[in-house]
DNA sequence: ATCGGTGCCTAGCACGTGCTAGGCGGGCGG
DNA sequence: CCGCCCGCCTAGCACGTGCTAGGCACCGAT
């Protein structure tokens, strides 16, 4: 059903020959019309833009890349069912598109593995990746040696590849110093197993923990709701009740809250909880959960500016940029009651 | 940094040419070898897997869409903050697997309008294009005419496109016959607006309270958490408080539930909530929610289906597939305490 | 009148791959 | 010994576009 016009061609989408034999010019000149380079006349370049309208012509991505080996794509590679990544995807877009490129998107879900992925969005020529999430040194470094690369999240280091992250241990002492100031003793914290910046937030806990001669108390988890939930059934069988919980992510912050509150308890009345990320949903009006705030557009902003830098500036040794970290005090932190 | 072979091309992918130099065969032969055609020896293949392992090589996808027409590309424009559309995506990717299709996903998001992403869908020359969520009819026409088009979620009718969507009418009395039999007679309907399938649901619940002779209310709101948390506040202002709110779908019945829950109140004691789609945030141990599951794997199945007819069996008459939906209690409804 | 320049345009190669039309050698039936 | 087939392989065109190397007409300066 594409192309219902004139070319002889049925079935098949018109090319710029096309639009070039509806004008009456050479497909030389279409290319250049459409590229917007100088070499064509006002009155032409209309012409051509009318016939292409008409005929439904949209350049072909795959011949352009085949020719011109700039891609101007990036790719990203990220998993849909996070939500920092789909926050992050959403501010990566308008800087990508800032300096003249394209994203393609390569969904890392649980039926389907990194590498496949990674496979996909070779296969596209990307100019570069971005990869939001979790990997392992070994995994970056081999990619890296395939395509220029920008790892977003983990802490990793070498001079292949750049990357962004955030002040995790930072931004946890954060958290933790909010909650002593508040007057909490009992501060319990839910960490993030081996995913990225887990670690920095579990030295950044015990740091501030430590300092102020108090115990600290680490429950195993993740960054997903189930965890905060399964986690907040932990809590319950904790004597005395903590006054406070230090959350490994604002997913598992969500899932702690409401778990609580779903037993009886409030928060912050019984119980304070801080999360990490500063996703969206931590600012939804019925969740209003205290946050440790990555900066997510100035993360998207480093992120896409290093790939920029590689592919346009030429740029060779590594670069590691590291983001502040903000607290975010909303309505789920107060002093505690007991 | 990729490619650090021998092929006298510094930074650039290698080629077949550079893997049958390797070889000592033709090009030609290794195109054969990696598209698994018959026509090499055994231990031909072998020495060309060997090599392009060694090489590093990989197909270049804008070189074989160029030459192939068909593309084995589905493209997927949908949104990623929708979590229906997520557990969506995750479930078309292995449908279009086992039929050897690739998946384009293409993004909308409040920055980044449908037309935008869908020229750029069309310009990779995806074979077809699922349209996830809403769109007008007009919209969907237009497309229709430029790339098999199958429409996943809108209820619209036409002869140039597929849908697939769900009995939604169906799921709304479901929902609202359900709260009727626990003993419910104060029911309220928190609707989707102009959303896809809201219309059809507001007709249900109507149409079931109407039966029972029951007063049908409806609070306007969408399929967001923050109007479901908007609309909890509008609840809290009738007397009596409703015993219970059908919603439009589960982002929405998830802010309800919260916010009611952090006003003091609890669910399904003193409300009961029923939500719409059966995402994955509805199963959630912290959440549980009562709700009208769409199939999604089904639905899924049913929209890559309907574009591999039209690809690879030819059909070109229209299909509109409905999905049954089905009633998941869980533990956000309980008989009514006053 | 000649020359160089400028504005507008075109011819044709290259990109990496799929695929058609063969080519070459050896075994097998006649 | 001839002819044919078959297994393995190669030459070369085509896909739609970017881009280089021009070409033609016209204009102003010499």
């Amino acid at each position: 059903m594409p192309n219902t016009g004139d070319t002889g061609r049925p079935n098949r989408h018109p090319t710029m020959a096309d639009v070039a034999a509806k004008v009456g010019v050479s497909r030389a000149l279409v290319s250049i019309v459409f590229r917007g380079k100088e070499g064509a006349s006002q009155e032409t370049r209309d012409r051509v833009f009318q016939a292409a309208a008409e005929l439904g012509y949209h350049p072909d991505t795959a011949a352009q890349l085949l020719r011109s080996h700039r891609s101007r794509h990036l790719g990203v590679l990220y998993t849909p069912a996070e939500p920092f990544h789909v926050d992050l995807i959403e501010a990566i877009y308008p800087m990508a598109e800032k300096h003249g490129y394209d994203v393609v998107l390569g969904a890392q879900t649980p039926t389907r593995a990194m590498t496949k992925a990674v496979e996909e969005l070779l296969g596209f020529r990307t100019a570069a990746v971005l990869l939001l999430g979790d990997a392992t040194l070994a995994e970056v470094t081999r990619l890296a040696a395939r395509v220029p690369l920008v790892a977003v999240g983990p802490h990793l280091r070498g001079d292949a590849f750049d990357t962004v992250s955030s002040d995790d241990s930072r931004g946890a002492r954060l958290a933790v110093e909010h909650l002593v100031e508040l007057g909490h003793r009992h501060i319990v914290h839910v960490d993030g197993g081996v995913k990225a910046g887990a670690a920095d937030r579990r030295r950044g806990y015990r740091a501030v923990m430590r300092k102020h001669g108090l115990p600290a108390t680490i429950i195993p988890g993740a960054y997903t709701e189930e965890s905060g939930a399964l986690a907040a059934r932990e809590l319950l069988r904790c004597d005395p009740l903590p006054t406070a919980v230090f959350a490994g992510n604002d997913r598992c912050a969500v899932g702690i809250v409401h778990a609580l509150r779903r037993f009886g308890l409030t928060v912050p009345g019984d119980v304070s909880v801080v999360g990490f990320d500063g996703s969206r949903a931590a600012q939804l009006p019925h969740i209003d959960l205290t946050t440790v705030r990555q900066d997510i557009s100035g993360t998207a902003e480093a992120a896409v500016e290093s790939a920029i830098e590689r592919l346009d500036d030429g740029r060779t040794e590594a670069k590691h940029v590291i983001r502040k970290t903000q607290l975010i005090v909303r309505g789920t932190t107060a002093p505690p009651k007991r």
